[in-house]
DNA sequence: TACTAATACGAACGATCGTGCTATTATGTC
DNA sequence: GACATAATAGCACGATCGTTCGTATTAGTA
C-alpha cells in the first residue's frame, strides 16, 4: 500500500543524481546537450567529474536522463494542468501553459526542447530519437485535442488539424527564439496574440 | 571601365578561400556553427589545418566570413529576385522564394539561418552580434514590405506587419525544423500552404 | 633565370573533451 | 564498533580542439 507520505529510503546517491539532473537540465535549455559537458557540470556543482560521470556511465546516458527529466517537468506544468479542461478549452490551455512555462523561465534558456530539437536533428544516436518520438507526441497531442474539439463542434471541422498544430508549434518555437536571439520580452506576448486570434476565428461559435 | 568578362587577377589565394567557404557554409547548415571545426574542414577539403587557419587568423574571423557567405547567397536567391514586384506580390515573392531555398537544399541542412541563429544566442561576440543584425535586417524587410502592401491599400491597415512577419518567419523556421528532425517532407508545402492563406485572408481584395 | 612575396605544410603547444581504473570516504547493518 | 557496500574522488589515457611557428613550395616579376 501506498505511502501517503512517503518516506521511502532515498539513498544518497539518488539526491545527488537529482541535484546533477537539476543544474544540467538548466545549462543544457541555454547551451544545448553538446555543449553541456561533464568538467564544466562537475565545476559548476563542486564535485569530482569521475565522481559525476559514475552516475550515468556515459555522457549519452547523460544526455538521456537530462531529457527525461525535462519531460516530466514539461507534462506537469504544461500538459496535466490542461488536462482538467476539454475540447477548445484544453486546447486554449496547452498552449497558454506552454507560453507562459517558456517565459517564466522555468529553465533559464526558455522552452528546454524547443533548444535543444534543432542541435540533434543530424546526430544519429539513442538521444535524437528520444527527441524526435517526444516532439511527435506533443503534436500529435496538439492534433488530438483539435480533432476532439472538432468532434464536441467547437472548431470548425474543414481546419486541418495537422496544419493547426504545425502554426501552433511554429508560433511558439518563434517566440522562443526571438526571446532569446533579441532579449525580446514581447515576443511570448504577440505570439499568444496570435495563436489566441487563429483559435477564435476558427472557432464556430463566432 | 568595367570589363565584360572581368579578367580580374584573382590571386590563387582567394580561389581557395571561396572553396573553402563554399564548403564551410555547407557544413554549417547541418552542424551548425561551432560543430565546424577546422581540422574537420580541412580533412574535407584535402588541405593542412594549418594552410586553412592562415586564410582567417582565428575561428571567429573563419565563422564570420561563412556567415557573410551565407548572407550574400541568402540575398541572390530569396530577396533580390522578389524586388522585381512591389507590394503584396513582393511580400509573397519573398516567402515563396525562402521556402523554395530551404526546401531545394541550397545548403543541405535547409535554410543556414535556422540552422545557425538559435545556437548562438548565448554566445557574446561579434558572430553573435552579426546574426542578430541580419535577423532583424530581415524581419525588417518583412514588415517594411508589408507597410508598402498596406499604403497601396493591397493588405488591410488594421493588420500588424510586426506580427505578420513574426508569424511568417515562424512558419518557415518550423518547416525547416519539422524537415530535418523528421525528414518531414511536406513541412514546406504546409507552411508555404499557411501562410499564402494567411495573406489571402489579409488581402483586402476578397 | 633569379628574386620576392604569397601560400601551403608539418609538427607541436596547452586546453579540454569523454572515459577508465584504483583508492578513499561515507553510509547502513549486524 | 567492525564490516560490507555504495558513493565519491584522484589521476591518467587518447583524441581533438584552436592556435603558433618555422619551413617548404609555389606564382608573379625583373
Amino acid at each position: 500500500m501506498r505511502q501517503h507520505q512517503p518516506k521511502v529510503k532515498r539513498p544518497r546517491g539518488v539526491k545527488t543524481r537529482e541535484s546533477i539532473l537539476r543544474r544540467a537540465v538548466s545549462i543544457a535549455s541555454v547551451e544545448g546537450l553538446e555543449g553541456l559537458t561533464i568538467g564544466r557540470l562537475a565545476a559548476d556543482l563542486g564535485i569530482s567529474k569521475s565522481g559525476l560521470f559514475a552516475h550515468f556511465g556515459s555522457k549519452e546516458e547523460l544526455q538521456l536522463a537530462v531529457v527525461e527529466a525535462a519531460r516530466v517537468i514539461f507534462v506537469e506544468r504544461v500538459v496535466r494542468p490542461a488536462y482538467h479542461e476539454k475540447g477548445m478549452k484544453r486546447l486554449r490551455a496547452l498552449y497558454e501553459n506552454w507560453i507562459a512555462y517558456s517565459d517564466e523561465k522555468t529553465f533559464p534558456g526558455g522552452c528546454f526542447f524547443s533548444a535543444v530539437s534543432l542541435e540533434f536533428d543530424d546526430r544519429p544516436g539513442k538521444v535524437r530519437d528520444q527527441i524526435r518520438r517526444l516532439m511527435k507526441v506533443w503534436l500529435n497531442t496538439l492534433e488530438d485535442t483539435t480533432r476532439a474539439a472538432q468532434a464536441a463542434r467547437e472548431i470548425k471541422k474543414d481546419v486541418d488539424p495537422h496544419q493547426l498544430a504545425f502554426e501552433m508549434h511554429a508560433l511558439a518555437n518563434a517566440a522562443n527564439w526571438s526571446s532569446r536571439l533579441f532579449q525580446d520580452k514581447t515576443a511570448f506576448r504577440v505570439a499568444r496574440t496570435a495563436v489566441l486570434q487563429r483559435l477564435e476565428q476558427l472557432s464556430t461559435r463566432k
